[in-house]
DNA sequence: ATAACAAATGAATGATCATTCATTCATTGC
DNA sequence: GCAATGAATGAATGATCATTCATTTGTTAT
């Protein structure tokens, strides 16, 4: 029932997302809806949450396989954010759907906000053990925590609004990029994948 | 009226911004802006075309401002995301707004698609001649471009939902680092502003 | 002053949609 | 078999909202 708001959130957008469309595409009728959620805004919010979690235990579980050293740990957080089950054209169209309305319903921008914030102190510890291990001096763990997940996010954007010139490939490779620059002992440019010449024709 | 457009779907969402609540911002009744726009759907339209506009407009000119060095037209480009009139909270809400439908309406992501293109293809090119002139090697204009573009719209978000923890200041420090980081020998880690110390407290 | 024209009003209309609820259907325990 | 319980239906209700239009208000030209 939340996969067919997620679904009909995508295809139709918040603003055309009815109890009706979100019953067509679950395969039920008009009334179940609201005897299991109570009503409309209830379901939206179950489903922001629902997207929330799975994001969550996406990058825990991708840091307890990562191990513990830094640059491992870093590119498993990098990598959870281009990679399914997160990384679905379908629920970027549901977060970016939220963060349109989140100025206004701090219900919404309450459960985006504790997301960030759990993977940002994640991410700059992350980073921190790495500054201190590379001895990289003026850089700041916040600043380049902050600076990789914003990136992130407006890459999220381009595949989302024009995923023709934008693939999951070309945002890990991107973002890899940053990496290399920013802790070049750390990371090779264009090294560890096959990478390197493999960026699309035009 | 196509400012008060802008400050309904700020304060309101686009969802709960009606004819009404647009003729109440703008001081006027219910049944004038179908005679002006002939439609909710042209009035929304319209208004992201503004924005757009707008955009384009002050990119260009700082671009005329900056004069011919590469390094000042890219700081340009980047400055202008960070600066009023773009960088207004409730143009990013706006903003926002439309790309969280944008999946579902070939029209808001028309307009949003060629506000891109032209503001990158710019960037790509001063990014490309800041390569060739640092001799730069193991990097690609595109991807700089595509990751310093995707940061600035990532960072707009963190202005959006959580504008205590991140200023215009902020954002403009972290772009600073990540070009300091990527062109090392035309950018200089926190150098130009009284930057350095200035970050929040904790 | 007055005719002619444009701009603006706000009540009325009809469509859409969330929500409710009396009824039907399916499952489980005895 | 037969209650009894809970899940699901879908038609009915009432609210909200975009759009229309007959009327009023303001402005310009003669």
């Amino acid at each position: 029932m939340i996969q067919a708001t997620i679904r009909s959130v995508a295809s139709r957008g918040l603003s055309d997302t009815t109890m009706a469309t979100v019953a067509n595409e679950a395969g039920l009728s008009q009334g179940i809806i609201n005897l299991h959620f109570q009503s409309k805004e209830r379901l939206l919010i179950e489903t922001l949450r629902y997207i929330a979690d799975e994001y969550r235990q996406a990058w825990k579980k991708a840091l307890g396989v990562a191990g513990d050293s830094p640059p491992a740990r870093l590119e498993a957080l990098v990598l959870i954010d281009f990679r399914l089950p997160v990384c679905d054209r379908n629920k970027l169209a549901v977060w970016f759907a939220f963060w349109g309305e989140s100025k206004s319903r701090p219900t919404y921008r309450k459960i985006c906000a504790e997301r960030d914030r759990a993977y940002r102190s994640e991410m700059i510890e992350v980073c921190q053990s790495l500054i201190d291990a590379g001895r990289y001096s003026n850089i700041d763990a916040e600043s380049v925590a902050a600076g990789l997940s914003a990136m992130t996010a407006g890459l999220w954007l381009d595949m989302l609004t024009n995923p023709r010139s934008m693939s999951r490939e070309d945002g890990r490779a991107i973002c890899r990029q940053f990496l290399a620059a920013t802790f070049n002992r750390h990371f090779m440019p264009a090294a560890e994948a096959s990478g390197a010449g493999r960026r699309k024709a035009s």
